[in-house]
DNA sequence: TGTACATCAGTGAACGCGCGTTCACTGATGTAC
DNA sequence: TGTACATCAGTGAACGCGCGTTCACTGATGTAC
């Protein structure tokens, strides 16, 4: 990890706060998420971060940028390798999606909600969730249009979709599930019952 | 509100610092729930709150389980006031489980995150939101029997309706969806939307 | 009913802590000639 | 290729702040006799 390079001058520090952003906050979670200790995690002086953000608020919605990019690159490829089939291929990105915020609860999180930013300047993230709303929204009429999802508003559709996979996700990862549970059911059991009573809501066949 | 009987001795300041908190957490949000703002609100000095409560973590948790009680209590007025059909008595009280949840956003959120708190003890929650659960599940197995719902496991079926009612909340209250929007559609146009789209999931008639 | 005293519920000063941010500085790098 | 110098990217000390918590204290209350 340390080379020659990062004597002195680090050589890429600005990507490097951010990567040592995502590590405090997937493993101490937002609260633990500060200037102080991004740059500890870096191995640079605490007043260096300085020299490539702002503030604090600057670094943090360089994170979930970051964060919001990731995911509809995820979201992209899945789509990509589903083949030609329009359910198929809305299926896969939203399986991409679901993947992405299960392995990532805290960083998921901190995406979804205005959670650490003290400022507003939210412009840049709504553009880039709307884009992935768009997408979903045109893939809904595609299949309409095929007649493999009920008829409707494609945007309401959209939005209960999302609800669904956001509030599953956000309870899994807020551990307000398993303790409902018990041993009867695997967590993929259940996934795979909430998905398909999505499906069934928007009558897909 | 200051009476002769507050001059030395507050009366009730347990209960007093429960309020302050609710105050402070829907007007400055989870981020501003200190214990000195809190005594701040109620007119004490930063130390009292120790009289009443060990530590912050305990004072949170009393916070939440006041949530859970006003929660659990409002659902089963709504449901009390609903009639005789369960699943009148089913859609009252999920209609006053959303409601609660957009008049209260942050609190709502602090309640179903474990957000504020460091240690653990969550015992008494997740017994009320079991209790809340199980009621849920009765319900479901109950409109099963009288062939209003489709059949099937009435434990997943509840995982997902409340999966989606909390996904929808929550990005409601995060403000995720209204920029998606426009003007095209009033919240009630959406929420309604997505609950009519659960109960077609539901196969409910 | 009055009084002595234990107990309870407050006060306010003080502690140590980690934070965000600033500042004068210094070491490394790149470029013009 | 070598050198002077501007610019850039770090350092580390210092600032003020609000926080959670503790402590010795004091005022109010309740109770036994």
């Amino acid at each position: 990890m340390a080379t020659a390079k990062m004597a002195y001058h680090h050589g890429d520090l600005r990507t490097a706060l951010i990567d040592s952003a995502l590590e405090i906050i997937e493993e101490l979670g937002a609260q633990g998420l500060t200037i102080r200790e991004v740059a500890r995690r870096a191995g640079v002086s605490h007043a260096a971060p300085y020299r490539h953000y702002a503030d604090k608020d600057e670094l943090i919605l360089a994170v979930v940028e970051r964060g919001f990019d990731l995911l509809q690159e995820t979201m992209l490829v899945a789509r990509k390798e589903a083949g030609e089939d329009p359910l198929a291929q809305f299926a896969a990105s939203g399986q991409a999606y679901l993947s992405f915020a299960l392995r990532y609860p805290t960083y998921y999180r901190v995406m979804f909600s205005g959670d650490l930013l003290n400022s507003n300047g939210h412009e840049s993230l709504q553009h880039t969730s709307s884009a992935a709303f768009k997408q979903m929204k045109d893939d809904l009429v595609t299949c309409q249009k095929l007649g493999i999802v009920r008829q409707g508003d494609a945007f309401l559709q959209a939005v209960s979709i999302v609800s669904t996979v956001h509030g599953y996700v956000s309870l899994v990862n807020d551990n307000r599930i398993s303790h409902l549970v018990g041993d009867k059911y695997s967590d993929s059991d259940i996934q795979g019952f909430v998905m398909s009573a999505m499906f069934e809501g928007l009558g897909a066949y």
